[in-house]
DNA sequence: ATTAAAATACCCTTTAAAGGGTATTTTAAA
DNA sequence: TTTAAAATACCCTTTAAAGGGTATTTTAAT
C-alpha cells in the first residue's frame, strides 16, 4: 500500500486525484493540504511514502516544502504537479530533491503513473517536458532568464498599477532599488519601451 | 438529461471532472475542449445544454467564447471554472451571457451544482465570491462613459503597446492629435497616472 | 442653415519610466 | 570557505506620457 498526501491550492484538483485514487487498492490518500504548511503539517504527523505538490502555493511553496521533506524524511518520493513546464522550476525541484514532475495539461490517470514510479523508487517526468537540460552542460547554460523572488513581487505590484514610488513605500526599500529591478527585469524579459512590463505583468498576472 | 460541453486547458481538471460526471444519470458529458476555439465547434456540432469554460484558454479566451456561443445558441447555459475572483472578469462573463461562476478552489462537487442550477434556469454563483455589484443599483445604472470611434480605435492600439508616435503614424494625424485623445479619454474614464490607461485597455479589452 | 460633437493640432510644464552606469552589502550555493 | 547571485542604493540623461491650456476644421444631427 502506497500512502500520498496531495497539496495543491485548487481544491477542485484535490477532489479529482482522490476520486481518480479512491479505488485503487493500492494507493492511499493519507492528507490533503492547500498550502505548504498544512502539507509539512501532514507529512511530519503521517509521513506518506509519496507526495504529490503544486509549486505555487500560499504560505510555502513547493519547491521550498521539498527542501524541508527532503531534510526531514529523505526517503520521501515527492512529485511536483504544476501548470508550468519551466527549465528553471524543474531543475529547482529536481534539486530540492524531487522524484517525479507532473503537468497539469497531461491526463489525469499519468499521476497514478507516477505515483507508482516513484515509490518504486523510479524517477516520472512528464513526456511533455523536456528533461535534457539536466544532463546537458550546453542546454543548461542557455536557460531562459528567471525572475527573482523581489523582482516577481515587484512585477505582480507593476500589475496592480503602483508606481516605482509607491514599490518602494511597501516594500520599504529604495525608488532607485525598486527602479534598478524594473531595469534588470526589462533586460531579463528582452522588453523596451515604457508601458512594456506592465503589459507583461498584466499579461502574465494569471500565469505563475 | 443535461448534455454537458467543458473547456480548460488542463487535462487533469477535465478528467477530474469527467471522474465526478461520469455516474451522474441527469447529467452526460458530449465533449470536451482544451481551447476556445475546440469548444466552438463541439458547441456547433452538439449544441450541448450547458457549457463550463476556463476564461483564460489558448486561441479563443472564455469570454470572448461566451459571447459568440450566446449569439448563436442563446438558449445554452454557460458556467465560468476559473481560478480567479477578479470582479472584472465576474463582470465580463455576466455581460457575455454567463449563467454562473465558479472557482476552481472551491470542491468538485460544486461543479455539479451549478450545472443543474443553470440547466434548471437559475444562475449560480461560487459562494466565495463577491457578487453585490451585480445587484447593485448605482453600480448598474451608472452609465460608462461613451467613447468616440477614434478614442476606441485609439484605446485598442495602446493595448496593442503600441506609443502615441507610432499611433499617430498609423493613423496619418500628428501626435499631439493621439495625446490629445488619450487625455480626453484619461479624463471622461476617470483615470490618473502613468500606466493607467493602457491597464483599462488591456484589463477591459473585452468591453469597448 | 445652425449647432453640437468629434477630430484635428498646437502651446507649456511636470513627472514617471527607461536606458546607461557604478558600488556595496546580503544571501545562498558549490 | 570561497564564490556567485541577488538585493540594495546611488549617479546621469533621455523620453513618453500626463496634466493643463487654446483653437481650427469636419462631420453629423436637428
Amino acid at each position: 500500500m502506497i500512502t500520498v498526501a496531495i497539496a495543491e491550492d485548487h481544491q477542485s484538483l484535490v477532489d479529482g486525484i482522490n476520486l481518480l485514487l479512491k479505488y485503487e487498492k493500492d494507493v492511499s490518500i493519507i492528507g490533503m493540504a492547500n498550502d505548504g504548511e498544512a502539507l509539512l503539517d501532514i507529512v511530519r504527523a503521517k509521513q506518506p511514502d509519496v507526495v504529490l505538490t503544486d509549486i505555487k502555493m500560499p504560505k510555502i511553496d513547493g519547491i521550498a516544502a521539498t527542501k524541508l521533506i527532503i531534510k526531514e524524511f529523505p526517503d520521501t518520493k515527492i512529485i511536483a504537479f504544476t501548470m508550468f513546464d519551466q527549465e528553471d522550476a524543474v531543475r529547482q525541484m529536481i534539486s530540492a530533491g524531487a522524484s517525479g514532475y507532473l503537468l497539469k495539461n497531461s491526463p489525469l490517470d499519468e499521476v497514478l503513473n507516477a505515483i507508482q514510479a516513484v515509490a518504486n523508487g523510479e524517477q516520472f517526468f512528464d513526456k511533455n517536458i523536456n528533461v535534457s537540460f539536466l544532463n546537458n552542460e550546453t542546454t543548461r547554460t542557455e536557460k531562459k532568464p528567471m525572475l527573482s523572488k523581489s523582482e516577481r513581487e515587484i512585477l505582480v505590484l507593476i500589475g496592480e498599477g503602483k508606481t516605482s514610488n509607491e514599490i518602494a513605500a511597501i516594500r520599504f526599500t529604495s525608488v532607485s532599488t525598486v527602479e534598478k529591478h524594473r531595469k534588470n527585469m526589462i533586460r531579463k524579459l528582452g522588453l523596451s519601451g515604457k508601458g512594456e512590463i506592465l503589459r507583461y505583468a498584466l499579461e502574465k498576472k494569471y500565469d505563475f
